[in-house]
DNA sequence: AATAACGTTCTGCAGTGTTGAACGGTGCGG
DNA sequence: CCGCACCGTTCAACACTGCAGAACGTTATT
């Protein structure tokens, strides 16, 4: 597909260059990433800025998103008539399985997160709807992936596989036979493959007509999710999945 | 301010057209709200499409705001240092107050909800970061315009104001002299100004510089948010307040 | 003091966004 | 069952505007 707009589509690419870690990007630093001009990026930025989707900052003098976004991400959530369906699920999810619960879906090569809910005693959380992690190495992403048509996996498999750690699946091989075997066992596990001592469970969620919508994903330290307890979370997860599947 | 970018300009108010009620617009009627020609407005859209900012809804034609949107979403969100400390207290004001709790900050002439919490047995709640209110009527508006800079309250003071229910306040004057009484008491009340039945309290949240930062505040059913129940509700937020300030 | 990098401003030209009409498809009412 | 009205979509030619490139004043670093 190419762009209709081209100057509409540089603006896009701009907003696309701010990510949770460089949140804040000055006008040269865009301009040298994305090869265009000084003068044009700034253009694009206070046009942007007086939208409300750009911010300066005006003690270091670069640019962070505004909370422009947050109105339009708020018309995304509310706008999904299952969202809060789903929020309750995820909620209550988390309470019976006594971890952290995410709900996300597909979104091109990752998943994104868009619903999660955690016990007390989790304090340090780092969450938030809009989060996007891949789909080859977490518990969540795998449960999507393996459920998804041919045509997805194939194409995701042909990519490289990024690592993340020593546990990670890189090899497409490998990786197919895992959703082979998530296909037949219901469920997808994260055995330390994206971070050092987080594990994760993962199940796919599925509306009435037996169509993929995404997956439910318990996560936590290692030490909690040892192997025998895994299926039991597995179980309860997937129970929800089905609670939901009738509810959707 | 003028926008260097016009068609970007443009492209951004198609972006701004979408709401939590109408999420999902056909080209033909952003052309219309929006005064330009339906050719140009294709353009913008799929050259959004392209970057994930809009989908199209295949069975109705009609187009909504896409994924990338959230992904822009949690940038916002993750990068606000002060954001993870903010959803802490919410959640634990919550608890204590056993009620709905809200964090949120001024955006232009509006309130922005930017964090929420509430006890279980709310079941229904029609809530998500990004929300938008008036500052005029609601407990959390009136909390922060209060304490906001003269101009700003001249500025909202100087337009219509809108009405939602017969208790709304829509008189400058007596919606002033509700504001001196806010600063002098130190919190702020809805007695249903935005919806029947619901009332607020609201309290201001400043930093170590005694800069204004946002406001909290709880709102319920106006059975359980009794007038002598208020001045407790308003103590608890106020003590949360002066703690949040000592760690931001 | 000198350098380098930053964000910002300006102008003329080339390239592109916009116009306006025409297309096929869909759904409604006569 | 037909005709109308509206939808989303496509296209070509032109007028306009987005952008290259240099120059500006500031700030941070050496």
């Amino acid at each position: 597909m190419e762009a209709k707009v081209k100057s509409l589509d540089k603006a896009l690419r701009v907003l696309n260059c701010f990510t949770p870690e460089e949140p804040e990007l000055g006008i040269s630093e865009l301009s040298r990433r994305l090869d265009l001009y000084k003068s044009n990026v700034h253009s694009i930025v206070t046009t942007m800025e007086k939208n409300g989707f750009i911010e300066k900052n005006e003690t270091t003098g670069r640019y962070r998103l505004g909370l422009g976004v947050m109105r339009l991400a708020h018309v995304v959530t509310s706008g999904q008539g299952g969202q809060r369906i789903i929020h309750r699920f995820v909620r209550e999810l988390s309470e019976e399985v006594d971890e952290i619960v995410y709900f996300g879906v597909r979104w091109h090569h990752a998943v994104m997160y868009l619903e999660g809910a955690y016990p007390d005693r989790v304090y340090n959380l780092r969450w938030g709807a809009g989060m996007v992690a891949p789909l080859t190495c977490t518990g969540i992403g795998k449960a999507i992936l393996a459920f998804s048509e041919d045509r997805v996996i194939d194409d995701v498999l042909s990519r490289p596989i990024d690592r993340f750690t020593d546990a990670t699946i890189t090899d497409p091989g490998k990786l197919r036979d895992e959703l082979q075997t998530i296909r037949t066992r219901g469920y997808s596990t994260d055995n330390m493959e994206h971070e050092y001592g987080v594990k994760c469970v993962g199940v796919p969620v599925f509306n009435r007509n037996n169509e993929l919508v995404g997956a439910f994903s318990s996560t936590g330290p290692s030490l909690r999710f040892s192997d025998n307890r895994i299926p039991a979370l597995a179980k309860m997860l997937k129970e929800k999945a089905l609670a939901l599947r009738n509810s959707l």
